[in-house]
DNA sequence: AAGGAATATTCCTGCAATAGAATATTTAAA
DNA sequence: TTTAAATATTCTATTGCAGGAATATTCCTT
């Protein structure tokens, strides 16, 4: 769960969390995603170096270019994160049944007219 | 994903993302949870305040304490938010796991599915 | 070797957001 | 009706953090 909570702190930032937007199409350079976002470079480079530092991306490098894309493993420890939540995400669906429930009784006391 | 963005950048608080986890496992009072968290009053009811207009939880008046749970549709919406970077998360799992491509070559042969 | 392109780093400033302290509001109980 | 408990609100202060500007570093090209 610390890695889960790692990465909402960090994707809490709005241009981060356009950052992975971005990647999520693929890998891109510095000066694409500076130039994308419409940031300056030097804010870019930041944000990717947090990101980077938190294990949220990973770096490549290409001569004087750096080459950035997602690691897999912060998704997949917010979903098993989530998946704590499921039983409170479920009684969601328990509430619909109630509403259902209602319904039904409501159409029930209709025909035979009450 | 407007949802997601905003319980993102909610729970980069650590407090915050902490009364989430206290919640889960059930309603609890203002007072209990700064009691439990060691934090203040007026500084739980401001997170608390902003978890609420934020629809991450919702609020029901005792006299005059006031109990809050957990809604379940912010995390949902999370969770569909994550499925977005399921591409991204089996990419990975097929470099790591040969067990997967087994399954990818049975995929492909079967086709299309439904 | 020199110049330029791509990126990183440093330093500074401003602001937004959090915490702290004091007070207001509501409700129950005596 | 006074008191106390629970919570919310307001005001202030502080700080963490993002952005801006300038500079450093690395690498390619000529």
């Amino acid at each position: 769960m610390n890695q889960a909570m790692n990465a909402l702190s960090v994707l809490g930032e709005p241009n981060r969390l356009a950052i992975v937007e971005l990647l999520r199409d693929g890998e891109l350079t510095v000066g694409e995603i500076a130039q994308r976002l419409e940031i300056r470079q030097p804010q870019a480079s930041k944000h990717l170096k947090i990101l980077t530092e938190n294990e949220i991306l990973e770096v490549k490098a290409d001569a004087n270019r750096r080459i950035y894309k997602l690691r897999p493993e912060p998704f997949q420890s917010l979903e098993s994160w989530l998946k704590t939540f499921q039983k409170i995400m479920e009684e969601r669906y328990d509430k619909l049944d109630d509403y259902l429930q209602v319904l039904q009784q409501k159409d029930k006391t209709k025909k035979s007219k009450k």
